[in-house]
DNA sequence: AGATGGATGCGTACGTCGTACGCGTCGATG
DNA sequence: CATCGACGCGTACGACGTACGCATCCATCT
């Protein structure tokens, strides 16, 4: 009996996973089948719709977590925080969530599924992905904190909620009579792009959060004197670039601009295979 | 006298700035400036050529660490492992290095020095792109852990050589008379997508790594069985995809697919506004 | 030669984190 | 009324970043 520890699904030996966090589950397999099993035995004492606040359920840690991250991001969130967000032990927690990456991982699908994926078939394929990739950035927008999450997820974790998304973008082409490889391909270039983006506004999202903990108030323009990005000399074209322009950090503006260019991308490859639309 | 911590470089007060991470410097301004100082005095005991592997330097830390960063990840980078690295007392680095923030910081420095920026102007525009281009793709490919770094560092932090990355691929629209505002558009574009795919990249590193030392083997290809993304059932157009053509992970191959994508799509746009070349 | 003072190495200690373990208490069931 | 599983949580351990202060060394100046 040694101490190895075990997958939370399948019981099965799991191996110590190299530096990295422990693993929780040994397969995308055994996550998918923890997140049904949860659903289904949830009507466990409470008759599910009493929600006087007294019971601790995975929801309600599940929400917490995400208030918690929403306010103060991801590194703010600690089972301890949580735990005394909710006025409960620490390893209370622990009771309805087999670990801090698990948590993070429902907390990511519960985000996500806060905004709705479109359920009417899209005119064409470009307004398919105009509309995949808002919803996208009204989401990064609202919990910049899941995309580190996101960006583990395609091999290592198994997301319902990701795949839906995904599964939502690839429905654009729906009447074109794709490959199947193509479609993925467009896609591809269409989700990277848009996480790209994504970086750059979690990115801000922190330093705008830091610079307004440390100053009491949102420094959005600090001094760009002796700046070096904005200093001509080492960096010319980039301090010209700039200081041009309204706001190059208008971030909205970049993205849809941005985005028109990766959809025409798109549509110049799907002419030349004849597949105008 | 407050235990209020001051920046390294100028010595102001520095507010405790939230919750995240501590900061080290006050503004990029400071950070800058701290590089330039650092690399000025670098010559104190030994004179510098002289690297006999006794005396402790900012170099020797920083080699250290990026081994252990690409060996195992920024997960496994802590000031002991790397003091023990170096067969050294932890604290002793803190002469050299004001935090671990700083080290990452230099780390990242130093892994993008490693791989060198053209010299020679490219051909035209589209060449340009492609190569800068390529030498992100290298660089991500050497050294993951680089990209949670730089998608914190447009605003928070002042890196000399993303800077010089990013000048590097502006100059590719240098014959071509734009307007400053349109090329930044157009880096703009062009730096998300690698990133984005750069996103996936790290992502497979990391659960590679993980596996490999899980399972003693790179398990490329698991067992697809079971796997909820590859069943057709809740997700059909995604399972197809996965299912289609030769490998859709053959990442490198994605991402020049990808990339042509983005350059036609910058191409339209030039296009429309005159612009040919 | 001896004194001095800054640069350097590093041991100890504090407060944080995730979480293993085990005890106590409850509520439903026999 | 006895029993037993589900649940809450207190304690403890080994990681982490790093503040602080002491010891050592060497270049310099008397």
């Amino acid at each position: 009996m040694s101490v190895q520890p075990t997958c939370a699904s399948c019981g099965e030996a799991l191996e110590p996973a190299g530096r990295g966090r422990p693993r929780t589950y040994c397969s995308r397999a055994c996550q998918a089948r923890a997140y049904r099993t949860r659903k289904e035995e949830a009507p466990s004492r409470v008759p599910e719709g009493d929600d006087g606040g007294r019971h601790l359920t995975v929801e309600r840690i599940v929400r917490a977590g995400i208030a918690v991250a929403d306010a103060e991001g991801l590194d703010a969130l600690s089972m301890r925080r949580v735990a005394m967000e909710l006025g409960t032990g620490t390893m209370s927690l622990y009771r309805h969530v087999a670990s801090k990456d698990d948590l993070v991982a429902l907390m990511v699908e519960a985000a996500m599924a806060e905004v709705p994926l479109p359920d009417s078939p899209p005119r064409n394929w470009r307004h398919g992905l105009e509309r995949a990739a808002h919803r996208d950035w009204d989401l990064y927008h609202r919990h910049p904190w899941i995309l580190p999450r996101v960006m583990v997820t395609t091999r290592a974790y198994f997301s319902p909620a990701l795949a839906a998304d995904s599964e939502s973008a690839l429905s654009a082409f729906d009447g074109l009579d794709l490959e199947p490889a193509d479609a993925f391909r467009y896609m591809f270039l269409f989700a990277s792009y848009v996480q790209g983006v994504a970086l750059t506004l979690v990115g801000d999202a922190e330093a705008e959060r830091q610079s307004k903990a440390a100053t009491g108030e949102g420094a959005k323009d600090l001094d760009h004197a002796q700046d070096p990005l904005y200093e001509p000399g080492a960096y010319p074209r980039l301090a010209r670039a700039m200081r041009a322009g309204a706001d190059p950090w208008d971030l909205d503006a970049l993205f849809v601009s941005g985005l028109a260019g990766v959809l025409d991308g798109i549509a110049a490859d799907l002419a030349r295979r004849g597949k105008g639309a």
